[in-house]
Parts: C-alpha cells; structure tokens; sequence
DNA sequence: ACTTGTCATGTTATTTCATATCATGTATTG
DNA sequence: CAATACATGATATGAAATAACATGACAAGT
C-alpha cells in the first residue's frame, strides 16, 4: 500500500484521479504545495491536521470521518470524533480537502493551490473519486440564478457513475 | 399554514421557487399530476407516501426525514424512521421528490413528470430551496468525464447561496 | 375458500455521521 | 512572562440512516 512503484509513463491531463499515474511523487508534491501556501498565509499545518491530509492523499478515494479517526487513533491521535471533524474542518476551510456530499466523506484536493470551484466523479461501484472542474455558474443554473434573483455563493457538482475500470470488468 | 392565498399574480417562469405564487393551487397541480403518473404506471401512492408527498408539498422547502416523522406520528402513521424513509425512497425513485444532499433533506419535485435533472439553489439563511435545470454533462464536467473514460450516470447540482428576500433583508 | 406470492407497513435495534460543551494545553505577541 | 488566541482532549448527545425481522393487506392461481 506504501510503495506502489509504477510505469508513471501516463502523465495526467485535466482530471486527475482514475488513470495510473506516480502516486508517490503525486502526495508529495501536493503535500508540499500545501505546506508552501500554509507558511505564506499563516496557517497551522498541525501534526493532526498533517497526518489526516496525507490519509487522504495517500488513499486518493474518499474516507468518511470515522474511517479517519481510526486511523488517527491508532497513531497515537486523539480518538475523539470532533479530532477528526476539528482537522477535516480546517482543510476543508482551506480547500486542500473536499466533503463530497453524496457520500458524507472527504478526498484531498487534486489541485490545491488553483482556486476552484470543484466538480467530482465517483464511482458508485469502487468508490473512486476524480476530480474536475466546473463553472455551473456560467450556464443553466447561473441563467436561473439570475433570473430568479439568487445569488450564488457555492456549487456542488457530484457526478455518480461508472470509472474506467469499473466499466471495463462490466 | 394551511390557507394563505395570495395575490397569484405572479405567474412563474422557469425556476419555481423563491417567487410569491398561488401554492395551494401550487400544491394542488402538483399532487395531481403526480396521482396520475402513479395510475398511469401503476405506481401505488399509498397514504403514507401521499401524506408524505403532501407535507413536502405544502413546505415548500426542505425537510429532514426526522421532521417528516414528526408529522407523520401526529397524523397517527407509524413513528419509526423507516417509516418515512421507505415513503421517500418511493418518492425519491419516481422522481417526485429530490433529496438534498448538502442539507440531507428532501423537497418536493417543482416539476413532475417532466424527466430531468433537477439543479437546486439552496438559500442558506431560509433554507428555501427552489429547483432549476441543468445539464452538467454538457459542459466542463462531461468533457472531463469523456477524457477520463467515466460513465455518467447521475449528476447532483446544488449551489448555496441567498435568495432574493434574504439578499434584501440584509 | 385456501394457499401462495408480493408488496407495504410496523417495530426493534444498531450503525454511522456530526456537533455542543467544557477542560486543558501550547504557541505567539505585546 | 503574562495575556490571549488558538489547538487539542474528553464526555456526552444529537441527528441521519439502515439492518433485520414480524405482521398485515391484497391479488392470482388452484
């Protein structure tokens, strides 16, 4: 699970997420990327809040806030459900994790740093998680928003479906 | 709660929802529509689902399946969760009512019958939720979804934000 | 009429997700 | 080094959702 040395040859184009890709250098760089904008803006990248946001780099999928806190637990972490809500809260309030609604859980953001307003693939069969971009604002809805005097503030974007992999063994 | 009529002048376009209407009339269509979708597929709304359907109806907004049993307890129905919960399956299965998932609560359909895929502006301040269209797999997203070789399948739209009457009362 | 099958409902119990609250600790920073 | 912000720990509880099993209502087949 902690050295899955790949070709790494498929090198990503925009949704990140389902092709094979260096997922070792993948959570390193993200995490870095992290740490660089957590020390320019002043942010506390904590031990607990660190160790939550390499879980979800490292599993790449969405894991609810239990899932989470076991493993926090048995790393010496605090047990306690609000530990986990409390690091999950401070990611997401910073955009280095996402909550994916449909599935009360959390990913790691695939492009942190950018801002975004974030779209999200899942897979219903693996539970596999791609993330995407998404402007609902600039078509259908945003006419609707508009016309009906609605000011948008935040979209989620949730598509449910099948991932390549999934598709192929069917 | 029962009875407020009001002017109706306001006759709607697209996004039902944040505007003055006549909802008893409101309520009324929608029931019925739904009543003979259900015969004309033999789809049987039964009293609980009715109610259910009635309740959602008459808010206008969205409600927790928790407050649903609430009602459905007062009116002499069974008081356990899966009482309102196998109700809005129904419901949600055929497509008239739509779960929320950033509020995990249920509306009534703004347009049944129609096949689509509903998108929602959820006003966080009044919790009224007012459905509009959307097509997400026209746009960035699906051109995602096809480079990344995902089957869409489902979509789930909903942005947050303020509706008209909060935007003016702040 | 009686049996069988199907679907809906009722009930109990449990699991899963989430937050309020209060006490304690640990960093800045003035 | 005190003041104060912020982070964590721990207890308790609330809220959402489902598993599992029993009962009831009704139509179809014999």
């Amino acid at each position: 699970m902690t050295s899955d040395a790949r070709p790494a040859s498929v090198e990503d184009t925009a949704p990140v997420g389902f092709q094979e890709h260096d997922h070792q250098t993948c959570v390193e760089t993200a995490l870095t990327s992290v740490e660089a904008q957590c020390s320019a803006e002043g942010l506390r990248l904590t031990p607990v809040r660190r160790k939550v946001l390499e879980m979800l780099l490292q599993e790449h999928r969405a894991l609810g806030a239990y899932a989470i806190l076991d493993q926090l637990r048995a790393e010496g972490f605090g047990s306690q459900p609000p530990v986990a809500y409390r690091a999950l809260e401070f990611l997401v309030q910073n955009g280095f994790v996402h909550k994916i609604e449909r599935l009360n859980a959390f990913v790691a953001c695939s492009h942190p740093g950018q801002s975004h307003s974030p779209a999200f693939m899942i897979c219903r069969k693996c539970d596999a998680v791609a993330e995407a971009q998404s402007s609902p604002a600039k078509g259908a809805l945003g006419a609707a928003a508009r016309a009906a005097g609605f000011e948008i503030e935040r979209t989620v974007v949730e598509a449910e479906g099948l991932c390549p992999d999934c598709t192929e063994k069917a």
